[in-house]
DNA sequence: TATGAATGAGCATTCATTCAT
DNA sequence: TATGAATGAATGCTCATTCAT
């Protein structure tokens, strides 16, 4: 349609070779083997070509993983509708994030040595660029949460906060998978999470 | 009295002004920053100096995290004592983590960024010297939490398991505690967590 | 013609400029001198250029000094030929040898320093890959040896051995010739080493 | 005697500890390890202490050569007597050279390695403070050819070339008996030298 | 547009030498 | 006299980035 289309979906196609050829990277050599030869290398073109795709490596790195989180957003769009019970989304939620990772796990592993990014307290420039579909992801749980708590479903509380514990509690376990031999049953764990989260740890009854 | 030297108190008293100098480069120039000659500036002292006092630059960080990490074991044994019912030392033990993470704000959003490794899926060789000090803050926590379960007041579970869930849950409030302005009562968040692990996400008697 | 392409002729373009570069240092800075970016700012390049080119110091060394003793083995190759009276070879042997250090004093200089590795009795594993040159010009020199003596012209005896004496034997004249101003005619030096290995030292009929 | 001989003699017995200690770093570890902390340790004493007795690294190496050599000329003098015919003494000299350099092969193995110093064009500053003990040897060698020279015993020539090209000759094969499993038979090497040296390669009546 | 040779700042580590004790 | 902790220049090597082709 628009007159530029055809380079802007090539360059669009480019930049995600080069994300897949990036995650295939980091799950083979780890974060400390992602240099931009091994990225261009496996992605099949010279090291200068990343340049005309991208700034710099921060740059690639953030598409690389935006990416793949925009994946699993799109998974978790379908799942986290507005008006569903939170004890019906949850459980789902919980089993896509599960079923996405176990598929992804050298990336999960990767991933999660670098989420926080250089931890910088002084550079704050890039701040705002980064993280967003971690942050997106942050906010689907969030008003999950803040309209289940709106029907009355669930307690009243800051829902951004509770996002992010329930996020990072999922995670934990997300990790845990990776080393398991044999690997524990999804749905094992999906209920398990989804029944602490909801009901919580204390036997109702027993304590006062 | 003692029955180390002069030298031995000397020996370790640079080690841990290393050590807080690393936490010092680790806080305000990130992991990327953490180079050898700025943890010898920070320090006050020449870089050939550090291979004095440690090995080689592995031992050192190690050493670094290490103490860190030794202080809030030790302020957690102290909380986390087998017999105590869940529901008063869980509160004390996300009291204690929010407490200490508010003075060490820097140091924890650095030392999660390292604290999954390389991520390599090849090289294994180190894994077990490392991350001595979050393992045994895990097995305090499973530890609690089995005996909970043993006593009754827990549903039985995986207590791993859970002790992953419940650590890294707190750790995503504390890192969101981090960027707050103003921060957030200590207290607050205290209760918070407390309730939501202990009771669940759900109004009792509004979900089928 | 060749089957080489033009990045190949000119990889080895480089290579030879990077060697050169490495006998100026060596003649100059002496074999303590010899860093990579001493090499490097005497070829005019940059450090990170020499690893382009060779695997790492080692293997640059190595090449440097292969392509020079590369060249004296061409010219020996043509002078130790099969089946000549060693009589008349042995002279022609040590007139190329002297020629070609005339040439070269400095880099014969240094390299004698460097010739017997780093001689440690504990660590033989690199003992293989090196000395490779030197070791082809003895084995030149023992075969001469071996079928002159096939041919009783020289008295028989361990062939290899006799070109050990023989070859440092010369070494040492040819070193011997680096200091002295004026330099001493060549032909004089041919023709004595080669009288004192071919007759000895007594004088005939003077000894029991 | 004299009213500083005790520190004297301390002096100097210390620097021969030191040089011993140094003989057996260098036979141990190669002359890659010997650092001046290798020494110290080896010599039992500080790192600092050594110099007090040696102006810096090169003295002290120069001294630790020296003295073996030392020892070595103290018993060539014993051979290289003047006034003995030439056919006597040059068994004896290789024989002494091949017993000194069987005790004390690794010590010959890492020398090898160091004998012509840096090799360094530009900087002469220490070149006569420099292997006097090798020079002493050549001096001595020299003398004797000199004089059998003068007693019509050998062909007049260069005494001081001719002491070189022995000097080296012999040491190519002393290099060789160092990597000979089982060691060839002292005598045997002697007499096949002597014998090379002094009559020549050829077959005599068979050469024009 | 695509290349990859070239760059050079940066890194961890070593070690001869100094100097306060 | 003897020490050894401290130094810091130097080393081999890596890799994100540039730029002439």
């Amino acid at each position: 349609m628009s007159p530029e289309s055809k380079e802007a979906v090539l360059e669009t196609w480019r930049r995600n070779e080069i994300a897949q050829a990036t995650h295939r990277v980091l799950a083979r050599r780890g974060p400390a083997g992602l240099s931009m030869q091994a990225i261009a290398d496996e992605a099949g073109i010279a090291k200068g070509t990343l340049y005309l795709y991208f700034e710099d490596r921060e740059a690639l790195l953030e598409h690389a993983v935006d990416a793949t989180f925009g994946e699993l957003m799109a998974r978790l769009e379908t799942v986290l509708l507005p008006g569903r019970p939170i004890a019906e989304t949850l459980p789902e939620t919980v089993r896509a994030l599960i079923l996405f990772f176990d598929e992804k796990k050298d990336f999960l592993r990767a991933y999660m040595s670098m989420r926080y990014g250089d931890g910088c307290a002084e550079d704050v420039r890039h701040k705002r660029r980064k993280r967003t579909h971690y942050q997106s992801y942050l906010k689907l749980l969030a008003a999950a949460f803040g309209q289940a708590a709106a029907r009355g479903e669930v307690k009243p509380q800051d829902p951004d906060r509770l996002a992010a514990l329930v996020a990072d509690g999922i995670s934990a376990v997300l990790l845990r998978r990776l080393d398991e031999r044999p690997p524990r049953p999804a749905e094992e764990d999906v209920l398990w999470i989804s029944e602490l989260l909801l009901r919580g740890l204390l036997v109702p009854g027993r304590n006062s």
